[in-house]
Parts: C-alpha cells; sequence; structure tokens
DNA sequence: ATAAATGTTCGAGAAAACCAGAACACTCGA
DNA sequence: TCGAGTGTTCTGGTTTTCTCGAACATTTAT
C-alpha cells in the first residue's frame, strides 16, 4: 500500500498535541503510562481510576476529563482527530463507545522509519 | 533512556507539517522519494536537480526553495524546528552545511511505538 | 415519562504555526 | 576589498489549532 505523504502528515499531527498523545497512550498501552500494556487489545477507555488497571468502566470520556482537565467537547474533538488520522477506531456500545487502536497506522509508520 | 512526553510531542510536531516532512525524507532517505536511499549515512542537502540522485552540491537552501517553493526564510525556520525536535544535527562548513540525520530519535520513535 | 448521564455540534476567543519579505551577517572567489 | 551567494533574524499578516461553554441529541435508569 503506497501512502500519500498527507496521510503520514496527519498522523503525525494527530500524536504532535499532548492531551491527544495521552489519550492515545492511554489507548494504545491501557494506561498512560507504558507499563503493563497489551498492544492491539480490544479495551473500553477509563476505569474507575483513568489509569487504573480495572479497565472496565464505561464513562470513557467524562472520566478521561477528570483525569485530563479538558472539556467533553475538547476530548470529543480529540477522539476525533486521532479518528480522522486512522488511529483508532470507535463503535458505540450504548452511553459510551469501544476504541481500538488501528495496529496498520502504527506499522504503517513504523515503515515508514525503516 | 526515559524521555518525556513532551519530546515525543516535540517529534511528531516537527513531521506533521508536510514541507518540513519533505525535507526530512530528503535527508533521511537522501532524495524525496523513498528509493535507493542509505539510511544513516551522513551527506549533504540538495544536488544540482534538488531530487537528484548526485548529491554533492552545496547550495542547500536555495536548491530546496526552488524544489519547494518557500522561501529562504520559511526553509530556515523548519530547519531549526527539525533540529530543535532532535531529527537532525546541522554543522556549518564554509557557506552552508552537512547535516545528518540522528538515527537515535528515530529509534526512539519507533521504541515508543512497539 | 422524566431525569440523569453521556457525547456532539456550534460559536467564539486566544494562542500557535506558517510563511514571506526586508535587513542583516558571514563566507568565498575575483 | 568588493560583490555574489548563502543562511539568519525581525516584523507582520494569514491561517490553523486548541479550548471552552452553551445548546442539543441520545441512551439508560427510575
Amino acid at each position: 500500500m503506497v501512502m500519500e505523504l498527507s496521510n503520514y502528515t496527519k498522523i503525525f499531527k494527530a500524536l504532535s498535541n499532548e492531551q491527544r498523545l495521552k489519550i492515545f497512550m492511554m489507548l494504545y498501552k491501557n494506561c498512560c503510562m507504558p507499563e503493563g500494556y497489551k498492544v492491539g487489545e480490544e479495551f473500553r477507555i477509563g476505569g474507575e481510576s483513568c489509569c487504573g488497571a480495572e479497565g472496565s468502566v464505561d464513562r470513557a470520556f467524562t472520566k478521561i476529563c477528570d483525569c485530563m482537565s479538558l472539556s467533553r467537547s475538547t476530548i470529543s474533538h480529540h477522539f476525533k482527530e486521532l479518528q480522522n488520522a486512522g488511529l483508532i477506531t470507535c463503535v458505540r456500545e450504548g452511553q459510551t463507545f469501544r476504541c481500538k487502536v488501528n495496529q496498520d497506522a502504527i506499522n504503517e509508520i513504523k515503515k515508514f522509519l525503516e
């Protein structure tokens, strides 16, 4: 697959904002910190404590707001941008979402940097 | 080595601009297009034709300007930003520069995406 | 059915990024 | 030494990004 340069910049742009990178890390590493993460797994955002290990409570955005001191609308925008860059996929599930990191996009970047 | 999150965003930001990414690609792949590149090699920017294979003429920025239709000052800013992100290192050599991609930074990103 | 909780969209303001042109400084060859 | 060539810095204008709050839509529990 040959990607346009603009596809790469879109991905890099999505990761160039610290708040957005944090969100992405939560999804990718299942936590803010890169410890004990499991790549490619499907899981819910959040958890009773945002960075806790439980990872099964559904109050996604609001929890992330608490954790990051950003408004819900801002968080929503950031999620949109991550989706738009093709880094994550979200499907609605009731009141909240089930999100998944798109491993293909990650691989594409790694290949790009080869 | 443990890098702060802001170091990563700085790198991603540097690569999030299409013009800057082009410049970086020229240095990293020795050409705008990822063909026949030699990673980690030290070489001069430019060439009689910006994307030619010769790669030994020194009129760096100006040539890149011709190639990218950007002013010299803008090109200068982009180089600064790439340096500031730690992606490249430039040392003056007479009228122009000798630039090198910092492979450590690339590896850091790849590790980050592991 | 109503209320609470959640995410979305709109409007707007502040901050940052992008870019150019002008004036400047440095290097090198004639 | 002087001029051409090259990169830097400053200033300013335009565009984009980041963020919030308010109004809205949807889902879920009571």
